[in-house]
DNA sequence: AACAATATCTTGATCAGTCAAGATAAAATG
DNA sequence: CATTTTATCTTGACTGATCAAGATATTGTT
């Protein structure tokens, strides 16, 4: 007869990454399943079962089986300190290391699992204790709260004056791309008769340029109107 | 019957320890042992050995069978880069962190693993292509080439003055007390008669003050004779 | 040289994290 | 409601890194 041990270890940062994927769907749509997660990580659906069972008897995610997967408090927070962790790191690669928007989330990505509470002090301080990261996304207290960011997404916005308060921080090419184009955070511009048929939106900047792009892209920028 | 497919995959972290664990003691005495290796990385001689016959294969060891164990010029060279991460994260915690000189080892312990190249090229640029990290130890150029610190270990000196040139950074807590001596890279100070059999050194620095150390401390601090 | 001590190597096992593929349950469709 | 589709779960297997413990070689001693 085998006597399940369960875990004994700590939580890895593979652990980290579940819990953040977790966290980061039920934001973004309320909810979350297996399916869901294990896309997101980019693993066999079964691999998350697995995770999920270990999880649960962790406390850190209520998992009932085919049911309901959500996190518990205690996972909730510690999914925010990831976060906070990210993108207090994103900031600082951008601020302090000059490095460009574009390439500082994969850098994080990794990052995020690895530096000492103390050193993440450090960088808090050295940067003012900011609220948000390089791509407009709100940076969580030390306490896990986490400020809500309420904007458009650009592909559903009318036409009319915008501001960009946000852009989504994993597509590298978009945001190299935005970034050639004058289109950063904060940036503001006039959003042109929006002709959704043929999939492109165009936007006038106030130097007088004109950039086209895609409803695709243009579902990763987010924005909020101006009275200008 | 089964194929041997041998190693696939990159070097990990775990490689890139052992390369260091290698090169380090290549440097201290010359060569090694699959037993040295195993007490510097506190894992069991079997593991060590395992592990040499794939670095053999990738050829990043030379190791022949209880006969010998060396690096190869590519291990050397791969070794070289890992120390140099590791001794320009140190500086860079101490210098633009504000860390403290008996905190930094852990941390870059880590960090040199995963720190992108990107990355490590502005903790270089931002730090001025430094040659010394802040426990004295030369950082290796880009091309891989270790300048040497001729010092004498502070146990062995005579009475006479000398300058702290380098300290032994992996005793966090004698680094810590050298700190709050005053006792740190560049000081000066005068050694008073070894009086060898107490196992106790006497300094006199510049400001009068004086300390005491035992000689395994002593040990860990390199100095240079001075004339003055 | 013979024996003891030490260093090293081999083998079988474990652990976390994963996949493949088949089993099962739930949801959607007719 | 019966059937098909889809989502999820289970099982058995694999990989990298490790240890324990026994096997073997090398070295040092008398």
């Amino acid at each position: 007869m085998k006597i399940e041990l369960g875990w004994l270890l700590m939580a890895t940062s593979t652990v980290e990454n579940y819990l953040k994927a977790v966290l980061r769907q039920e934001e973004a749509t309320g909810s979350t399943t297996v399916g869901e997660v294990a896309k997101e990580l980019a693993v066999t659906p079964g691999t998350v079962t697995t995770m999920m069972k270990h999880l649960d008897e962790e406390k850190l995610v209520d998992y009932q089986p085919r049911k309901s997967l959500s996190l518990t408090l205690e996972g909730r927070s510690a999914a925010l300190k990831v976060v906070r962790r990210h993108r207090l790191i994103e900031l600082f690669l951008v601020q302090i290391m000059g490095l460009d928007w574009s390439e500082v989330h994969e850098e994080a990505e990794i990052l995020e699992h690895v530096i000492s509470d103390r050193l993440l002090d450090r960088i808090d301080v050295m940067l003012g204790e900011p609220t948000h990261d390089p791509h407009g996304d709100p940076i969580p207290d030390r306490d896990g709260n986490l400020a809500q960011v309420e904007a458009t997404p650009l592909d559903e916005a009318e036409g009319g004056n915008y501001r960009i308060v946000r852009v989504s921080d994993d597509d590298s090419d978009l945001l190299g791309w935005l970034d050639e184009n004058g289109l950063t955070i904060g940036e503001e511009f006039a959003l042109a008769h929006p002709n959704r048929a043929a999939g492109v939106l165009e936007i006038s900047r106030s130097t007088g340029a004109k950039v086209q792009l895609g409803v695709q892209a243009a579902g990763q920028v987010f924005v909020e109107a101006i009275s200008a």
